[in-house]
DNA sequence: AAGCCGGGGAA
DNA sequence: TTCCCAGGCTT
């Protein structure tokens, strides 16, 4: 065993988490789970959500026999929803093609949808005990201010470097506890801004450290300017209240979740034309900005309260009214679950004046 | 190799 | 505001 690991694991033991909700009763399905949420998914983000996920699909099979619908629905403000389609299809994947058993060999996981290099590590690390390695941002981080390297974030040269210095200091015995011991590490001590260098193991080896060059590691990505994106969307409201939604394409942003309809922005007639709706009252809506990693959405919203009809549409299982009173479990984007709420505190009024 | 995919917390 | 997070997939 590395000297590096055996500090780490000696700081794990006194000061390490042992408390997570994944780290009790660990069985495959219970760590892929939670691998899945966070990645790209901070701790304390995750812990609600992995709460009512584990309680409405407790097992495997529960998660494969599910509709896509009520896995995204669990899945609505998690982001990054393809994890979540995912992890169902994998599901099904498991149980037809594995028995229902879980793969414990890190080239069957990685050859699992929505499984990578590193969650595959992840997996089996902790649920076998046996070697293996992981490489996410919190090892990133560390390794990158320890080893003093400074290449660029997400270049295949860094990568490999991560990956073979990673790979190197992962040790043959106790492989679960270093693997939660160095995102610990990562995540409470080294953390991205300011870390509490003065309580790490490390302090005195860290070259980052012991040059006084903390902030130059990791290397900052180069700022790129993000664009503007405009759109409008539309609040259609039968005289129920019940809302119109749109299930947007699997592929692309907020795939397969439910979105208000969008038009162009002299397009609202052509719509209801479209629908077969006809107009009672339109009102705008204060808009918003809903900024994403790589660009902003500029969002305007007209409020359509509409006369009492089915929707005519060429696909019936792309629309649906939604009734807030009786809410369909389905996913929902920020926008309609944000609108959503604000619009349970006025609609009273809104539809009264009618 | 680079782009795409969310939402929220931190500063 | 900007930056980034228990990454992986697509092009």
């Amino acid at each position: 065993m590395t000297d590096f690991a055996v500090r780490l694991l000696d700081w794990f033991d006194q000061q390490g988490r042992k408390d997570l909700p994944w780290q009790q009763d660990i069985t495959p399905y219970r760590v892929w789970v939670s691998e899945v949420m966070l990645q790209q998914t901070q701790v304390p983000i995750v812990i609600p959500y992995y709460a009512r996920f584990m309680a409405r699909f407790p097992t495997i099979n529960s998660l494969a026999v599910a509709t896509e619908d009520e896995v995204l629905h669990e899945w609505t403000g998690l982001g990054y929803y393809a994890r979540a389609r995912n992890l169902h299809a994998t599901a099904k994947e498991i149980m037809s093609a594995f028995n229902g058993d879980f793969p414990d060999t890190l080239e069957a996981l990685v050859s699992l949808r929505g499984i990578g290099r590193s969650t595959a590590g992840a997996i089996i690390a902790i649920c076998t005990g046996e070697r293996a390695t992981i490489l996410d941002a919190n090892v990133k981080r560390l390794l990158s201010r320890c080893f003093a390297i400074d290449g660029l974030p997400g270049s295949s040269a860094t990568e490999r470097l991560l990956w073979e210095k990673a790979e190197q200091l992962t040790p043959a015995e106790r492989v679960s506890d270093y693997t939660q011991a160095i995102m610990d590490l990562g995540a409470m001590i080294c953390t991205r801004t300011s870390p509490d260098c003065a309580v790490c193991p490390f302090t005195e080896d860290c070259i980052a450290r012991v040059t006084r060059s903390i902030n130059r590691y990791p290397a900052r990505r180069p700022a790129k300017s993000l664009p503007v994106k405009t759109t409008t969307m539309l609040v259609v409201q039968n005289p129920e209240g019940a809302v119109l939604l749109q299930k947007r394409p699997r592929n692309g942003l907020w795939g397969g979740l439910w979105g208000f309809p969008e038009c162009e922005l002299n397009g609202l007639e052509q719509f209801l034309v479209q629908h077969h709706l006809s107009l009672k009252q339109q009102n705008h809506l204060s808009g918003f900005r809903h900024s994403f990693t790589h660009f902003h959405l500029d969002i305007e919203l007209i409020q359509v309260l509409v006369m009492d009809a089915e929707p005519c549409v060429a696909e019936p299982n792309s629309v649906c009214w939604y009734d807030p009173h009786d809410p369909a479990k389905i996913g929902l984007t920020r926008p309609v679950s944000k609108i959503m709420g604000e619009l349970a505190e006025t609609t009273q009024q809104t539809l009264g004046i009618n």
